[in-house]
RNA sequence: GCCCGGGUGGCGAAAUUGGCAGACGCACGGGACUUAAAAUCCCGAGUCCGGCGACGGACGUGCCGGUUCGAGUCCGGCCCCGGGCACCA
């Protein structure tokens, strides 16, 4: 009775390879599981095996309990790394990509992850990115898409522009030591602040979320009410043509305006172009900081000579150029307001511009001595608003600049429009045509896909992008028929995973990204599970994806995940696994060694699934032996008996222990795969069973143990490791069948049973231990009736012998008891 | 700086509502089986003090304080670790 998984785990995933997982009764209740889908790399790695073992655990148990469930899997098939590998092996990104996807997908069959391959969507195919083009079009009919010249985050190594959001401590996500540049260049956007608000209020309805994930998404939207206002720039001799200009700026603080020492322009600002001479533009152009870099830099600026006058005050204030104020927020200016404000301090003090207090706190603190005063108080040497309240200054302010229309309310936001191009080949063409005489003219319908070209050039310096080959380039213009030039930049791979969840729906349908009706029975997904990484990105893209469809008629829902679970990470000693530190742990070497089911249920033991955990080596030989416990144990006794209920009453005392842990354990376990899927303390509830079951097996050889009992608590066992040990559970299964043996043996896999139900009756502990506490500490431990009331047992405890040593005599000042736990005998002070 | 998490034995952890702190596992020690080893099965174990011993006592969930008959759990203050954001006016 050698326990090898090795002689069963690889038939058996074989045998379920190509077999969608059993689908239950199609009236019963739809469940969409999720786990993010994998960008393929080459490989799995523990992460994944982590992702996947959760999101398959929970896909079986809702399967066993009679849900219809949804469980697919595909791949993040487009993307960078293809052109890399291109470049170091000459192959083709289409081969390797593909090559690499044949590989995981084996690695997951082995593992025996309970995918509906059916379903399966790859991304760099046409078949699915010839839906991107689709809705990139229907965005460009709405205005969503939409194309302008902007300052874009360049990475030097990739060659391609990147998203503020693939951009962090002012280096590439991919390149962490590549600093981004700047760089201004006509691009594809997608217009997500027109969703902003949307995007921001909904995140109230996501009670399924965790808080953190919704906090994040908040703070990345970063909306802020405030005002703009115009500083009306002032003529200056021989220059006339700028004097007219109006010079906006953004503030959140209308109160301190009569405290404006400057207005401060970002160095990108367009005015600037007017304004500045040749040499002065060199000048801004030097300030220009890289987005987001590591550590704030010094504040920088200069005098344009320039000055705009304050719209409350009447002043003429200086209009400087400053490194600090961001063009891609707000107006690209603002009012600078030293005495409030630590930057504006931190930049007025340096270069000796005046700092003018207008708001006093109520402390009359000489607010100057520490810096900028940033909180409430009243107005002062504000004019006509002296004395008032600053924050009922604010909303008079800003009805006053709108009825003199020199200001308005306005909000802001942190999140910007989503820019979707990129210069790069393994991604999805733009479906946009470039005509002489007709302007930017989109691809008709029919014509989608607009295919990627197979057949191009690869080099060691890389992959020639769709700029560089004519054939791609050449067309002509669907308007007038004339030649014209396609788009050559491919779309940012973020919009392929915005929406692959409702193409699993509908895997194959060539006349539409998806039929309604498939959206409509299956959406929103119940549970999404994934790393906290894509926390703001694909989770914030992925809503707007669907706000847009909502808005295109597609779906009617607004928002697409209706749970999310965000699993914890895995490191060893201490760090983040990685191939450059060389502490990889390999999961195919573990299946090698010890088989899927011990990797998988190690993974979901060691910790529970939303917290960090440190690998350890040794942990996976744990399960591996619980496995051989459980494997031996069931081989040692095929079921003699028929399947009945559990008996109502108990042959023996031992009987009873394993009737009552078998129903407290299988109660347990199912509670918590309906709740917060602990399946740490599920796995070690079964261990414990599994030590009862070694511990009875005398009684049960002495017949003081019943064969029904015994093969009734031996099936619910069986059952119950199901979701974490699917092979090994089916080969107990299938062995008994093959033992000739003379009880019930179930005929259809484990997979298509039912979920054991837990009897009320025996799923409670008949006789409890009475804790018996004097002032609160552990004095005794008595044995009491489960079902006995608060008078027994305070008889019991008081009677006992060493409680009556204790109290010598004394009376009890007070006794509290609580049934079913302990009593707690409290004596006087000084006792 | 701001916003989230988290801190429990040698290690991973458990204690779901305030009610036995440390379940379960890893590592470790002892025993059985074996010519031997592996595998397997059984037993032990928070720390300190006392006792030959069964056992008894004290202490113990980052630190200080509070509420309570009773606090790992609730409240106030602090320390440390991890993550996210960070010149957003």
């Amino acid at each position: 009775m050698n326990f090898q998984p090795q002689a069963y785990e690889p038939e058996l995933a074989r045998s379920w390879a190509e077999r969608p997982a059993a689908a239950k009764k199609p009236a019963a209740k739809k469940y969409y599981v999720l786990e993010m889908l994998p960008y393929p790399s080459g490989a799995l790695h523990m992460g994944h095996v982590r992702n996947y073992a959760i999101g398959d655990a929970v896909a079986r148990f809702l399967r066993m309990r009679g849900y219809e469930v949804m469980h697919p899997m595909g791949w993040d098939a487009f993307g960078l790394p293809a052109e890399n590998a291109a470049i170091q092996n000459r192959t083709h990104p289409r081969e390797w990509t593909l090559n690499n996807i044949a590989n995981m997908k084996a690695q997951m069959r082995r593992f025996g992850f309970s995918y509906d391959w059916r379903r399966e969507v790859t991304t760099c195919l046409p078949e699915y990115y010839r839906w991107n083009q689709w809705f990139f079009l229907r965005m460009h009919e709405r205005g969503l898409a939409y194309r302008k010249k902007g300052w874009v985050n360049w990475c030097p190594r990739c060659a391609t522009v990147l998203a503020n959001e693939q951009v962090a401590g002012g280096v590439c996500w991919r390149h962490e030591d590549t600093p981004v540049e700047q760089r201004e260049l006509e691009q594809w956007y997608f217009r997500i602040t027109q969703y902003a608000e949307e995007l921001l209020r909904d995140l109230d309805q996501l009670s399924g979320w965790p808080e953190r994930v919704t906090a994040m998404q908040r703070n990345w939207i970063g909306r802020s009410v405030g005002a703009e206002l115009a500083f009306g720039l002032e003529p200056r001799s021989g220059q006339a043509a700028a004097a007219a200009a109006r010079l906006n700026v953004f503030t959140t603080r209308i109160d301190t305006v009569y405290g404006v020492s400057a207005v401060l322009l970002a160095p990108q600002h367009p005015l600037l172009a007017e304004i500045l001479t040749a040499a002065e533009r060199e000048r801004a152009r030097a300030l220009q900081p890289a987005r987001g870099a590591a550590s704030e830099p010094e504040k920088l600026g200069f005098d344009t000579g320039w000055r705009a006058r304050n719209p409350f005050s009447g002043e003429s204030v200086p209009v400087w150029v400053a490194n600090f104020v961001l063009m891609n927020y707000g107006s690209g200016a603002v009012m600078a307001v030293p005495a409030h404000d630590e930057r504006d301090y931190e930049f007025c003090q340096k270069y000796g511009l005046p700092i003018r207090p207008v708001i006093e706190p109520e402390s009359g603190a000489d607010i100057l001595a520490a810096g900028a005063y940033t909180g409430d108080g009243r107005m002062i040497h504000s004019g006509d608003y002296n004395g008032l309240p600053n924050r009922e200054a604010m909303a008079r302010m800003t009805r006053w600049a709108e009825a003199r229309g020199v200001g308005k309310g306005t909000v802001s936001y942190r999140l910007q429009d989503w820019g979707v191009s990129r210069q790069r080949y393994w991604g999805t063409p733009i479906p946009m045509i470039y005509c002489p005489g007709c302007g930017v003219v989109p691809a008709p319908d029919q014509d989608l896909p607009v295919r990627l070209p197979e057949d191009v050039p690869i080099s060691e310096t890389g992959v020639a992008n769709l700029a560089a080959i004519q054939s791609f380039i050449q067309t002509t213009c669907p308007k007038c028929q004339g030649a014209a030039k396609r788009e050559t930049d491919t779309m940012d791979t973020f919009v392929d995973s915005s929406w692959y969840f409702y193409r699993y729906l509908d895997a194959h349908n060539d006349a539409a990204p998806f039929a309604r009706e498939a959206a409509r029975r299956w959406m929103p997904v119940d549970q999404y599970i994934g790393g906290i990484e894509h926390a703001i990105l694909h989770l914030i893209y992925s809503r707007f994806f669907t706000k847009v469809m909502r808005d295109l008629g597609l779906v009617t829902i607004g928002e697409p995940i209706a749970r999310l679970f965000t699993q914890g990470m895995i490191t060893r000693s201490g760090a983040k696994m990685s191939k450059s530190k060389g502490n990889v742990v390999d999961p195919a070497a573990l299946i090698e060694r010890y088989g899927a089911d011990a990797t998988r249920a190690y993974v979901l033991f060691a910790a529970p699934p939303e917290k960090d955990f440190d690998w350890n080596d040794q942990g996976v030989e744990g399960l591996h032996r619980f496995f051989g416990r459980v494997y031996r144990l069931a081989l040692r006794h095929p079921p003699q008996t028929a399947m009945a209920a559990p008996p109502a009453r108990a042959a023996s005392a031992a009987e009873d222990r394993l009737l009552r842990k078998t129903h407290t354990t299988l109660a347990r376990i199912t509670r918590e795969m309906e709740s917060r899927w602990h399946f740490n303390t599920c796995i070690a509830a079964a261990m414990e069973l599994v030590n009862v079951f070694y511990e009875l097996e005398p009684e049960r050889a002495a017949s003081r143990i019943s064969a029904a009992a015994w093969d009734d608590c031996l099936r619910r066992l069986v059952l119950m490791l199901a979701p974490y040990a699917p092979f090994l559970t089916e080969e107990i299964r299938r062995q008994w069948a093959k033992s000739g043996s003379a009880g019930a043996v179930w005929e259809e896999e484990i997979q298509g049973q039912g979920w054991p139900e837990s009897d009320p009756a025996w799923a409670r502990e008949e006789e409890i231990e009475l804790v018996v506490q004097v002032n609160g500490k552990l004095r005794a431990r008595l044995r009491a009736s489960a079902s006995a009331g608060e008078e027994e047992l305070r008889e019991l405890a008081l009677a006992d012998a060493k409680i009556q040593t204790l109290l010598d005599g004394n009376t009890p000042a007070k006794v509290i008891v609580i049934p079913g736990r302990l009593v707690n005998i409290v004596l006087r002070e000084g006792k």
